[in-house]
DNA sequence: GCAAAAGTGTTGAAGGTACACCCATGT
DNA sequence: ACATGGGTGTACCTTCAACACTTTTGC
């Protein structure tokens, strides 16, 4: 795979960036570092880099996030590619925009010989971003809010054994919007998605809350004879 | 805008594949050239090319489709981008393919330098792509069917005056169902977003029928405060 | 007058929304 | 005992799906 007379023209740099949401149990939120170089030196910004030439996209995006945090179970699916001419002060930069869920716990972030510090940025309260990154995080926090009603996604940001009322704090974060608990409840069980643990929450100052765990092969089944999930 | 010493590694070629749908008026049908190069000299193809190294995204889709026909008005949005390493089998190269809705009237498509030929192929019948273009093609249905009813762009393929038997027969190829004529009249009359033109077809042997037109402007406000199409 | 598509309402089923009280636990 | 979230059912209304006949034109 040789740069044969066919590619004569100079290139647009090719880079990936990473849009990782959390959820901290009452607030979503985003993973950013912080720049330690030129240009927007000490802004913050999304994780991310260059391609590598015989890198697959979809694998850079993976392995700029597993350089920034210690990933183990991310959902990641392609967002939408950036490339205004002016988006990089110093070079043409076309960047591959990806989006990403983890789930809570033991995701420390680090940083690394190109990032000063790197960490969890509560998505309502965020620094200015540098290049075009708020613009993608924008972007990014539409597609979550979309597509959060039609696919099982939200589970991705939770833990494996859940309550109903985890669920719904997070639905309404995404949403930006207060759900009615009785409703919200009916139409979650009657998907028949959701496995009863029989296990209970312990140790709050309230009624403890049955747990329940996403049945993801139930759902592949289903979505497999033409089910849609809308919420 | 020149290459520091930030970027001294390989770069991957960044092409625009476009995925260009029209209408018939009996069948989807979408705009394929022919190569004259090789690789896949002599195969159908996707219409596309490099983006130059100043040259937003857009315009380099919009050049690009310009190139390979007359276009007066085109919808264009952005589809996925494709960067498998061997999608190419010279050299890596990344496509970002966009997704085009045209009207019928007089987009006839010529040939340029690269490419022997140049016509509209029935989507239902359609020969192999070079590259992974079939791959790119089945998603940009899949978007089509998934869009069309959620946002009004159905009424991209057709004339500025249409019937609802066309939008009909538009939205039943494009969704690969039949719908039921009572209903699909009332919902679409009842959004309030087709003008009723008060002038009928002419030269048909049957009974003429009313001539519509879109109400983009209406769209629009209806949007601003937060509408859904939702066919 | 015949062929071909246009045009037009009603009914039953399903799903969405609104709404208020008791329960189990920790402190 | 009190504070806190967990858990539950009903009634109304809106929306969707199914369904058949008459009208207007060209030939």
């Amino acid at each position: 795979m040789v740069s044969g007379h066919t590619y004569r023209y100079p290139r647009p740099a090719l880079t990936v960036d990473v849009a990782l949401f959390g959820w901290a149990g009452d607030a979503l939120q985003v993973l950013l570092v912080q720049r330690d170089k030129a240009p927007f030196d000490g802004s913050w910004a999304l994780p991310g880099g260059f391609v590598q030439v015989d890198e697959d996209l979809e694998a850079a995006a993976l392995r700029e996030l597993n350089e920034k945090t210690h990933v183990h179970d991310v959902f990641l699916e392609q967002l939408y590619t950036f490339g205004a001419p002016g988006r990089d002060p110093r070079d043409r930069v076309v960047s591959v925009a990806y989006f990403a869920l983890v789930r809570p716990a033991s995701h420390p972030p680090r940083a690394d010989a190109y990032t000063r510090d790197a960490g969890w940025f509560d998505v309502a309260d965020l620094p200015e971003l540098a290049f075009d990154h708020g613009e993608i995080l924008r972007v990014a926090r539409d597609r979550l809010r979309g597509k959060v009603r039609w696919a099982p996604i939200g589970f991705e940001l939770l833990p494996p054994a859940f309550t109903l009322g985890q669920l719904q704090r997070l639905y309404e974060a995404i949403l930006g919007r207060p759900l009615d608990k009785r409703n919200f409840r009916k139409k979650l069980l009657s998907l028949g998605l959701l496995t009863d643990l029989h296990r209970h929450e312990s140790g709050v100052p309230h009624r403890p809350s049955r747990l329940y765990a996403f049945d993801r092969d139930r759902y592949d089944a289903m979505s497999a004879d033409g089910l849609v999930f809308e919420l």
